[in-house]
DNA sequence: GAAGTAATTCACTGTACAGTGAAAATATCC
DNA sequence: GGATATTTTCACTGTACAGTGAATTACTTC
């Protein structure tokens, strides 16, 4: 990509635009974060940001493209799917070394129709392609929904909406409260 | 309160502005949303929305002020608590008399802090004192916070996110498919 | 129907912003 | 070390907006 063909200094100019931008972006939404408080975040000049991302919307597309990183699950034993789910699923949350880009996405899905579509999509993807293996092509696009809003559902409490005590539980005890109702699903799609 | 006060024309006046206030703030959240525009919709002068709520900040609050409705369980046999929950809390999202102000307040709460103040008080308020009778202070107190994460996700990704399939099922299909998750968190308190 | 009050409109201010383009600084190559 | 290309800064434009206050219109009451 073009991303090759720049040199060393503009690549560096350049991530630290996205990362400052993911940063506004996730903490003030698309409207509210301005061009001019991401250059500065990124110690740079605001004409940058234009130059190396076209426009505010085009920026903003790049710090959206971002990843669960679910694994695929095949191969694990239907016992332990929902844990493993939930542990995957929340990783990126906790320990968010790329600015809180998933903070970003689902806070701007709410009100942003390009976020929604993205996360509509890299769910849609990804759930799939993480549970196809484990589960069939068929149970996996019938669970997958379900799933998705369930585990939305927690991440939008703790992360976004903050309500507690779900965003003051450990993770470990937040897996262990979760669990048996992604257990029910997947079980109720079974018969 | 003032509104007591007021000629019917100006009581009138005031609730086509918060009508329109709210469909926009709905589809649009808070920074998109300009006074000019909510003053079109209700087809007054945007003067209007200064004088009779102060600010747009102040708008914003005034159209914050919505309701769950949800009733008193207390009665309810356990074992129709789980459907009679997911029941109440969506109709307000279904039939939406009200401008879509549920809508409103989930959309705004992933990127405003003082929604999601407001929005975290209504669901600590409405859930307790909802199934306070039915289950107790405590295992209300104890269940309402996962209950509440996992009724939120299904707003979530049905009214805010649109995902598919969750968006598109009949009210009754989605309320069996959450049944199940919700029964599983009332049994898991229960020991 | 005139006097007074409340509701509404209008013309305006200041500000914050996205985006532009030319000039300056910095690096790269012969 | 001078020429060329790339990165960065700077000064600027136009626009959209929240909010203000005076002028105007519509109601009410006697």
């Amino acid at each position: 990509m073009a991303q090759q063909l720049m040199s060393a200094r503009s690549q560096r100019t350049r991530e630290a635009i996205l990362r400052a931008a993911r940063m506004h972006f996730a903490a003030d939404g698309y409207q509210r974060s301005t061009i001019r408080a991401i250059a500065a975040t990124a110690s740079i000049d605001p004409s940058m940001v234009m130059r190396y991302f076209g426009s505010k919307g085009q920026l903003f597309d790049a710090a959206l493209d971002v990843d669960l990183h679910l694994p695929d699950l095949t191969g694990t034993p239907a016992e332990l799917l929902p844990q493993a789910l939930i542990t995957h699923f929340l990783a990126p949350w906790e320990d968010d070394l790329d600015e809180g880009s998933m903070r970003l996405l689902l806070r701007c899905a709410a009100t942003n129709e390009r976020a929604a579509e993205h996360l509509r999509q890299m769910l849609h993807e990804q759930f799939t392609s993480s549970l196809r293996g484990a589960l069939g092509a068929e149970r996996a696009a019938a669970c997958s929904g379900i799933l998705a809003a369930q585990l939305l559902g927690v991440a939008f409490t703790r992360y976004v909406l903050r309500l507690r005590p779900i965003a003051d539980l450990p993770v470990a005890a937040l897996a262990d409260l979760v669990t048996p109702s992604l257990r029910t699903v997947l079980a109720a799609d079974e018969g």
